[in-house]
RNA sequence: GGGCGCAUAGCUCAGUUGGCUAGAGCGCUUCCCUUACAAGGAAGAUGUCGGGGGUUCGAGUCCCUCUGCGCCCA
């Protein structure tokens, strides 16, 4: 007997139904299940140190629906939760919260206790701690971070099993992300090299190309004098960065350049600083631009580099790892003019070489602003300048077309959702311009599991690192001692040394589904859920993770690590721009789910299409509510009507009829969550219920009250038929209103039970039409007149073509008393369409 | 410059192999306490389907082209 409280309620559900979910352990995985039993998620971390928003409700629900869609389906559901907590992002965050900052000359200091714990006044200068010190404070923020991220995707309602935990920066993580760099780097995938490498000079780290953005930035071209060595005059040149001009060694135009052709081979004396440098050629310069000639410096942009390289031109550098021009004159400049600018920023630099050049007339005219891309970190507020430094990569295709084209081909080994995002990943692995750049300059990391001999004269010797066996993975190179040595020759002639560089976030990232699996711990375990069934993401992390994650797969196992990659849209606000703190326009998940309920929060995200951006709308919410509302409405009623009678089926044919669009419907959400679109499994659902609820209940409301009508029974079996399917089809979008209403005639949760199958009936659809059509004229005839629903109609008239009067007749007893009709008529009639007259019953007044 | 996506009611959007008179919700207007639901229900008004051309018996849907917006890449 069904247990329905007097008055349903939306209110305290979600709290009630977590807890007993998690004593009921429904969503924990099955280790026992195999391969083809197995549905696998490769869930992304959430970088736990950002905001919390609503960009995480969002995609996550899409996530969520599909694996409660194939957990009813009978699969044993792999989805883990993991935090990303290793990287930039803690690093910056712990410096803001605790007034401190790494300073890995400092020494530990036992006990330390930060100046602050959060709000540090603007005033306070960071207090240099070491870095064993410095990562204690990041392991104790993460922390913090991590329950708030915990708690509201436990009130969001996702269905992970959260014994699956883990962090990018535990000890599971760094042994994957360690063992996985050492395989990279035995099958020659991984590499060092000592090369100019795009550089943050506020973070002091190299940067990957994927982690490169062009931002739009004023400059101007300024014209200089080059005055040629034979004494012929001057060759002017363009520049936008005039404070290179001491890092300069040659001047370049393009082979074909009619105005520069006789250059070609001589040379110049640089301006200021009297460097002979020679004119070369090189199909990259562009004739359209400025005079048509350049100057190429060591190094200004990814330009020079190439040009460098391939021209065999010498090295001036000038920029120092933290921005400043450096102490000493390259060879050859002139020590006078250069000692103007050591020591001074790029930007005061400038300032003081035009004045210079404005002083000793080589510069030509005024300078001429212009608008210009130039190359930022993503996370950085300076341009990226070039260094050379000693860094790790691993090959991905950037400078070797049969890799490329493998990974290339890799993409499409899986289903992408929505279809065009695959373009995306193409473009950017055939933009690729070199290898990945996996080596930072940071501390909260996985650090490589490398050390280096250090050679007679102090220096390490690179060519040959010491590698610890995976057995005693995962290490510290600046504690742990490799094999062989002891702790007192670190640092010393014939001893050893640790790399001091941890690893790109991305790199350990990229390895989720192997941290998630206990890949190499529990091999068992991953066979049975790699490689994965579902990668969700967001759309703009396509050229780092996604792909990130495919390298690996490719190099480690010859396959994509998942068959479905699918792409979730962003979050815009309601006037359609991205929300941002800075705008003010962020709304809290929290204060929404309070507000609305979780499920009603759900169902707007839900309604948005794969991949499509889509408006933050409270609006949608409300609907939302609405909807979970009904749900519990119309199942207390169906309970209501009294249990159904042993034995009993549906029969009536308006009943079948019902049951046969309940059919189609089930068919169709069942197809639409196969192919990852829960937003057309909720649409295709939710329109039925408004359907099922405004029309056939009320067609059929009365005669399931009759306790004394032969079609009760049918009544009640479609009823509780159709309430129960709907209950499970709405049961992956709205967890807690879906299990509230089910549980009160179920003992095990809704989230357990078997999806819907159709129920077969052969009623015809179509036969609703008529019936339905009549009540509405009859509703409206009621509404026009002004008066209630339940006003008394007199007599009704239909005229029809004879086959919508046979289907009429199928429901006329339904229908005179949906419309409390006293006397229905029907007549052929000669139009193909049907007529209706409603006279109401004369009132008193 | 290359690639991709979008354009349907005031707003947000659906419209799946081309098929009757283009739909839903929100908002707006009117009415109704009716034994599931007033946090409810019944009903109503609102469209050059971005412009132009083409294929077809038939185009919101397919093709071409133009315009506008957005994103990715260089």
């Amino acid at each position: 007997m069904a247990n329905v409280p007097d008055k349903p309620t939306l209110d305290g559900i979600e709290e009630h139904w977590s807890s007993v979910w998690d004593r009921e352990g429904i969503y924990a995985f099955n280790r026992t299940a195999t391969r083809d039993h197995v549905f696998s998620i490769d869930t992304p971390p959430p970088t736990v140190s950002g905001s919390l928003h609503m960009g995480h409700v969002f995609s996550y629900t899409h996530t969520d629906a599909i694996a409660r869609f194939h957990r009813m389906r009978g699969a044993s559901v792999f989805y883990p939760m993991g935090w990303d907590d290793n990287g930039l992002p803690t690093e910056r965050r712990v410096q803001n919260y605790f007034g401190v900052r790494c300073d890995p000359s400092q020494p530990y200091a036992q006990g330390f206790e930060p100046p602050f714990r959060g709000d540090p006044p603007k005033d306070h200068q960071a207090i240099p701690i070491s870095r064993p010190n410095f990562l204690e404070l990041c392991d104790e923020l993460v922390a913090l971070d991590e329950q708030i991220f915990e708690d509201l995707f436990r009130r969001l309602g996702l269905s992970v099993d959260w014994s699956l935990l883990y962090a990018t920066i535990d000890e599971r993580s760094r042994r994957v992300s360690q063992r996985a760099f050492l395989r990279n780097l035995a099958r020659g995938e991984a590499y060092s090299a000592e090369a100019p490498t795009l550089w943050d000079v506020d973070f002091q780290t190299a940067v990957a190309q994927a982690e490169m953005e062009d931002r739009d930035r004023p400059g101007a071209y300024h014209q200089l004098a080059f005055h040629k060595s034979d004494g012929s005059g001057d060759i002017v040149i363009d520049t936008t960065r005039p404070e290179l001009l001491a890092a300069c060694v040659a001047l370049v135009a393009h082979p074909d350049d009619e105005r520069h052709q006789p250059n070609f081979g001589t040379t110049v004396r640089t301006p200021l600083y009297g460097v002979e440098v020679p004119v070369v050629a090189h199909p990259l310069a562009q004739p359209e631009k400025g005079t048509g000639i350049a100057m190429i410096c060591t190094f200004g942009d990814v330009t020079d580099v190439i040009w460098w390289r391939e021209l065999q031109l010498p090295t001036r550098a000038i920029i120092g790892r933290n921005g400043r021009i450096i102490a000493d004159a390259p060879s050859g400049v002139d020590a006078d003019a250069y000692a103007e600018i050591a020591g001074l920023t790029v930007k005061q630099a400038q300032r003081r070489v035009v004045d210079m050049l404005t002083e000793s007339g080589e510069l030509i005219g005024e300078p001429r602003p212009i608008e210009h891309p130039v190359k930022f970190y993503e996370r950085g507020e300076r341009p990226l300048e070039i260094v050379t430094s000693r860094q790790w990569y691993i090959r991905n295709g950037g400078r070797d077309p049969d890799l490329r084209q493998s990974l290339v081909g890799r993409g499409h080994d899986i289903t992408w959702h929505p279809s065009h995002m695959r373009h995306r990943y193409e473009n950017w692995v055939e933009g690729l311009n070199g290898d990945w750049l996996v080596s930072r300059q940071r501390f909260f990391g996985v650090p490589f599991p490398v050390w280096y001999p250090v050679d007679a004269s102090g220096d390490p010797v690179y060519d040959s690192p010491i590698l610890p066996s995976e057995a005693i993975l995962p290490i510290d190179p600046s504690t742990d001692v490799p094999e062989g040595f002891s702790p007192d020759q670190r640092d010393v002639p014939g001893g050893f040394t640790g790399d001091p560089d941890v690893l790109d976030t991305w790199a350990t990232s990229s390895l989720s589904p192997h941290i998630a699996a206990r890949w190499e711990d529990d091999a068992d375990l991953f066979s049975r859920v790699f490689p994965m069934d579902m990668r969700p993401q967001g759309h703009d992390i396509i050229r780092t993770w996604l792909f990130s994650s495919m390298v690996r797969s490719h190099h480690e196992h010859g396959c994509a690590p998942w068959s479905h990659a699918a792409l979730s849209g962003w979050i815009l606000d309601p006037d359609r721009k991205k929300m941002s703190k800075s705008k003010g326009n962020v709304v809290t998940p929290m204060a929404l789910f309070d507000s609305y309920g979780t499920d009603a929060v759900r169902y707007w995200a839900a309604s948005a299409r794969p991949g499509v951006d889509t408006a933050f709308s409270e609006d949608q919410m409300k609907v939302g509510r609405k909807l979970a509302n009904k749900v519990l409405n119309i199942t207390r009623f169906v309970h209501g009507l009294g249990a159904v009678p042993n034995d009993s089926a549906a029969a009536e044919p308006v009943d079948l009829a019902m049951l046969s669009r309940l059919d189609r419907v089930i068919s169709e959400a069942t197809e639409a969550f196969i192919e990852f679109d829960y937003a057309r499994a909720l649409e295709r659902t939710e329109s039925f219920f408004w359907w099922f609820c405004d029309d056939y209940v009320e067609l059929v409301k009365t005669r399931a009250y009759d306790v004394d009508h032969v079609g009760r029974p049918s009544a009640l079996v479609a009823l509780h038929t159709a309430v129960h399917v709907m209950h499970r089809l709405f049961a992956p979008l709205m967890p807690f209103a879906t299990e509230e209403a089910w549980r009160w005639d179920h003992e095990t949760s809704v989230h357990t039970a078997l999806w819907p199958t159709t129920t077969g009936a052969t009623g015809d659809a179509n036969l609703l039409d008529p019936i339905l059509d009549v009540l509405a004229q009859v509703r409206r005839a009621k509404t026009e007149a002004k008066v209630s629903q339940r006003a008394v109609v007199e007599h009704v008239h239909v005229s029809a073509p004879q086959p919508v009067l046979d289907a009429l007749s199928l429901g006329l007893d339904d229908l005179r008393r949906a419309g409390s009709i006293d006397d229905i008529e029907l007549s052929a009639g000669a139009a193909d369409t049907l007529e209706c007259d409603v006279r109401l019953a004369p009132t008193d007044g």
